[in-house]
DNA sequence: CAGTCTTTGTGAAGATTTTCACAAGCTCCA
DNA sequence: TGGAGCTTGTGAAAATCTTCACAAAGACTG
């Protein structure tokens, strides 16, 4: 989230920025923006503030953001569609190395640069290729089996937009996003104001 | 995610569940779980453990799903469409009542049960819905300004797909989701092994 | 160059969350 | 009915996270 931010302030020529500005434009404090950024070491300047520019190149540096990660998009579905022509993605450096279909009709069909890959060859291409992350935009039925079978062909980073709970050893590193709980949870808040929601920026 | 896997429990005919098993397949503790259910009251049974029924309808009121919730979608485009598409809204509840574009070449286009509707007559609509919860799925440049009409015309809930960081007050129930951040993280988890990733389930 | 102003980095205090541990309660079986 | 076997609910302890507050350090001014 400071990376992002720290972006917007480099581009627009920000020299430096304090941890007062930092915490205003994420919606925390001072000293938790301090705090945060000292558990990785001390980038700034007292009297003076961040320097943008290097503590983006620090952010990124620790997030291993300098190489090209190569993504697999596992379904060639709407969400899949979606996500491959999400243009954030190559910006960022997430290359899209390749789009998967069980469906014979999707196969062989262009997909923005790329060709749809029958999933048959999935461990195949795996194994030439330096630590990918999956992207899963299929079904729930059968998300669990091909997530294994990801693990099995050595993937170490998933991002599980089935709405299944999946389950990887813990060598593993899944994310998930559930839109469907995503809405549940402003369903509570608005039937809830009680409960004050968690940050309001 | 407790609801989540009552629900699974339920379907599957099991008539109770321990905050032992939950905790297992929630990929938590026991006394969590156990913590968790008691802030909305006492619905174990000593000896037993969990009425999966009951407590499923439980959490289903709790978390305000026994309505349905009217769903407007913000952008026609592939994210828009992947979410128009998804089966699990209509499952749980949530009704897509609107799809919206600005753009005039979409705008009159069937949409699967909808039709897409221009921007300009948001408000008007907005007025004779009640509190409908927003799903934003344009691309970043004009987002905030969309989320400003949409709190100004009395949306009380929004769910973000914008790669944008977008600022609401403090009685708007924003969540944000962001694909890019999420690539991030599991860069960070691939780079860094040493700290280890928030649970494996 | 001394004095003032600003802002970081960080121990310590405070707040919150998670875990522990066990009494109380329910079921089941003989 | 009574005792053995589970499992919840929950105070208390432990761990973690956030905030406070201030010394240290650089910048700026006259």
């Amino acid at each position: 989230m400071y990376l992002r931010y720290l972006e917007d302030l480099d581009t627009r020529g920000q020299q430096t920025a304090s941890s007062d500005e930092l915490a205003h434009l994420c919606g925390t404090t001072p000293a938790q923006v301090r705090k945060d950024l000292s558990f990785f070491g001390s980038f700034g300047k007292r009297g003076l503030g961040y320097p943008v520019h290097d503590l983006t190149a620090h952010l990124r540096e620790i997030l291993g953001l300098q190489r090209e990660w190569k993504v697999l998009i596992i379904g060639a579905g709407k969400i899949g569609a979606a996500l491959a022509n999400y243009r954030g993605f190559r910006q960022r450096g997430f290359t899209v190395a390749g789009v998967y279909d069980s469906d014979p009709h999707k196969v062989g069909q262009p997909w923005g640069d790329a060709i749809v890959r029958p999933m048959d060859t999935l461990e195949a291409d795996l194994a030439r290729m330096d630590s990918p992350i999956a992207v899963l935009a299929i079904p729930a039925d059968g998300a669990q089996a091909v997530v294994d079978r990801l693990v099995e062909a050595g993937v170490r980073a998933i991002l599980n937009f089935a709405p299944a709970q999946i389950t990887v050893p813990a060598n593993v590193n899944l994310k998930s996003v559930n839109m469907a709980m995503e809405l549940e949870g402003l369903s509570f808040a608005l039937t809830n104001p009680g409960y004050l929601d968690e940050g309001a920026a």
